[in-house]
DNA sequence: AGTTCAAGGAATGTATACATAGATGGTTGT
DNA sequence: ACAACCATCTATGTATACATTCCTTGAACT
């Protein structure tokens, strides 16, 4: 694997599990002795994370690790929104009913992931990435597509500002449940609906939480 | 100014404005020859680039100008719509209606800019940037406003595929009157059905004067 | 004759040396 | 004592040399 590479997904990784904090200074000397690479790769992976918008120039000189605040956060939720929408609408004028009727299923059993043997609720977020992922391919539109791995990126940072009770997370679960359900039955209607009530629950779970 | 940034400047006018053509090979010690900069700030402005869209990765070696190809202009505007759609709706709900009544009377005189002394329609597209900058004031949404320049970059480009007839300027001034007032009446339901039709209209004119 | 493998070359990936600009701290003058 | 200015230092911007990888071309074998 090319130098820049490792050091892109390891900053990327660092900024995205907090290791890395918002307003940390992202010094090229510092990083190329720590990652133990030089300057150019550390640079190179500076600028695709600055395009991603994980970092950000600092007044004219040097690069800083993004402030992710909750000012932010009915922003960030806006686009989501707006974009979640329209694929979820796209998606059930376009998909595959039986790939969508799968997902419901398992959603609706996604309660049994959620347990406190997995802290990390890795087998649920798996489970609601495929349903990102199966929407993705149904809706079959690059710039979409495109634009939502963009805001994902944030998306997965502010994760991490919320303490995610299980409570929550079934109800999240049941959200995605019925939104796979609406695009099985090819209701676009009910799709987008379905999408923005779930939104607006875990906007204002995250602002009940962190607040 | 930075070398990188003359570099980066450069090329993205060369490929807008279609003097790069898409597949265009751009080799790094040719480019850093023809700009008389060495290859790191090429690197750097390749890197933006390609971040952007505007250029690609070449099945892992070298990068070259994206395509942009009539397959895709559905798909762009599917994103469109739904970024401007919701622009349109929240800045209906938050804007200072002078601003946009103003416009709405500037554009209601538009046909007048559109004249054969013009051919660029300079003018013309200068008003239309005007009222696309006063939606993204009103909204105020970093991230929607971030969404709507990465995808300007491209609606760019594909003015050029189309000959802009001084018929559908004309026709497009009004559509882009009647989205002014609509926001200045502070209406988001006809904001949005403003710009839905006014992208639906758009879009069939390029697919009509292309194909 | 076609296909495959190898060798060479050209372009990218990386490292480092050098240039430059901005920041910081000290000194001097008021 | 405070402020302003200058010098030095540090970090980024740029250039270039070196390494590596991939592609192309040619030759040989099937």
């Amino acid at each position: 694997m090319r130098a820049s590479e490792r050091a892109y997904a390891t900053l990327r990784s660092d900024i995205i599990n907090w290791r890395l904090t918002p307003g940390t200074v992202l010094g090229e000397v510092e990083l190329s002795a720590r990652l133990g690479v030089s300057r150019t790769p550390i640079r190179e992976a500076l600028a695709k994370l600055t395009a991603e918008g994980l970092s950000e120039p600092q007044s004219g000189r040097g690069v800083v690790v993004s402030e992710i605040s909750l000012d932010h956060l009915d922003e960030l939720f806006e686009l989501r929104t707006a974009l979640e929408c329209r694929a979820a609408e796209l998606a059930a004028q376009r998909c595959d009913p039986e790939i969508f009727a799968n997902l419901h299923h398992q959603l609706l059993n996604a309660g049994e992931l959620i347990t406190a043997e997995d802290p990390s609720r890795a087998d649920y977020y798996q489970l609601a990435g495929d349903l990102d992922a199966a929407v993705d391919a149904a809706v079959g539109n690059h710039y979409l597509t495109q634009a939502l791995k963009n805001l994902r990126v944030h998306l997965v940072r502010v994760r991490r500002l919320a303490k995610d009770n299980p409570v929550r997370l079934r109800d999240a679960a049941r959200e995605h449940a019925a939104i796979a359900l609406a695009i099985a039955n090819r209701n676009p209607v009910v799709a987008s609906a379905a999408t923005t009530v779930h939104l607006d629950n875990s906007l204002r779970h995250l602002l009940s939480t962190t607040s």
